[in-house]
DNA sequence: ATTTAAAGTCGACTGCGGTCGAGATTTTAC
DNA sequence: GTAAAATCTCGACCGCAGTCGACTTTAAAT
């Protein structure tokens, strides 16, 4: 027997992610160097290595730490008695607000939460599983509901709204999408139609044209003027 | 007046670009340094800091260079007669081998082209303007012939099928998707969901079905495996 | 208690992307 | 033709992520 190591090890960690925490927050991702690090963690740079595979490692780790309070924050603001469509979309866009809360960061946390290093592979996905599960809960009370039909397939569901939610996070980094409230009329328009076609713009109400209708002026004029 | 300057200029970043199609596809981006590639071309490192701002832009500029190729490859394969559905998987799936020959070039290029840095980010979106522009062409064409309703928002339903292409190349780096038939059964389901709602596949034949449900066992399996 | 194996820790070191300032080359002005 | 300004080119240099091999601490074996 031994707790000896593993109490120590514990520690460690815990030091490292706190420092982490401290660090990435105050200065960022891009600015934290690995040896600044190590000695806020007080530890020697490579001792972090023997806990994460990568610099990436460790930010997801830390993302891993805050996620839970962003969850929790998601829960109290979703309202259960929400037609569908709005609890999906305050889903996404209380996904995107945090993610984007700086903007450095949130590019390192998609691009390896979207396309992970060998490396990153399996922390990203116990990541996204939790957002998933998310999801997959609010579909499926939608279902009993009755506002899903009863055949339809909840995976597939929840792969298509996760690929809607990195587009929307797409579209801030490549700059066609400049703000949050875009951003949300952009995913509220794309939620109605996956979930009711191609046509459903046409049939939705009115405001939801508009916004819609003004978001699309503004990505083809701004587009243009690139050029 | 003065040519000089200019056709130098010209040839310098010819001269890069070519060092980099060879060095790059011979042995891979990451593993080809900016002083190899500067040697290579016959260039001070830093002169080819002046004509891109980063390593990153570099492999867009390659990537520019390879996609006229892939493009072309892509027109002779996509059957304008054929039904939408299939043009539009055709055409994801002709993005996503070309992308994904390389698994770790395909990684930086994707990661760049979704989330681009500060950087990248007019290049990048030059890229991609090209592939939606002909997505919009297979949809506008199905459009006319009635496939799609009249009332369709196109540049809405390009994002989204945009966001599917996304997802699948990201389900192959996260692990989901082992294979590329594997990904063509899962586009497929996806545009089809996407054309025709939450119930599209249990409507869809007996083939699909079944290849969508050999995926999402296999993807069930996995997940809990790696717990 | 002592030896041996294993696990953990460390900072010096490597190779890379990117910058800097000096020097060369071209353009412009007179 | 020449001086001044602007542009382009270069490799030495910097800071950083990640590795290596030596050293220390803990666990197991006798």
């Amino acid at each position: 027997m031994s707790g000896v190591r593993e109490q120590k090890k514990k520690q460690t960690r815990k030091a490292i992610i706190d420092a982490a925490v401290k660090l990435f927050t105050e200065k960022g991702f891009e600015q934290t160097s690995m040896d600044e690090l190590a000695r806020a963690a007080g530890v020697g740079k490579s001792t972090i290595y023997g806990y994460f595979k990568a610099k990436e490692e460790v930010l997801l780790a830390y993302c891993e730490a805050e996620l839970e309070f962003a969850f929790a924050a998601l829960d109290r603001k979703v309202d259960e008695e929400a037609s569908l469509v709005d609890q999906l979309v305050a889903h996404m866009m209380g996904q995107i607000t945090f993610v984007t809360e700086n903007r450095e960061f949130g590019r390192i946390f998609a691009r390896e939460m979207t396309f992970p290093g060998e490396k990153t592979r399996l922390r990203s996905r116990d990541l996204d599983m939790r957002y998933m599960n998310k999801l997959g809960e609010v579909l499926g009370r939608a279902q009993l509901r009755g506002e899903l039909p009863a055949e339809s397939e909840l995976l597939l569901l929840i792969a298509h709204l996760h690929a809607l939610y990195i587009l929307v996070l797409s579209t801030i980094y490549s700059g066609d999408v400049t703000s949050l409230e875009n951003a949300k009329i952009f995913c509220r328009s794309l939620v109605l139609q996956a979930l009711h076609g191609p046509a459903a713009i046409a049939q939705a109400p009115v405001e939801v044209q508009a916004g819609w209708q003004g978001l699309r002026q503004q990505f083809l004029e701004q587009r243009k003027l690139e050029m």
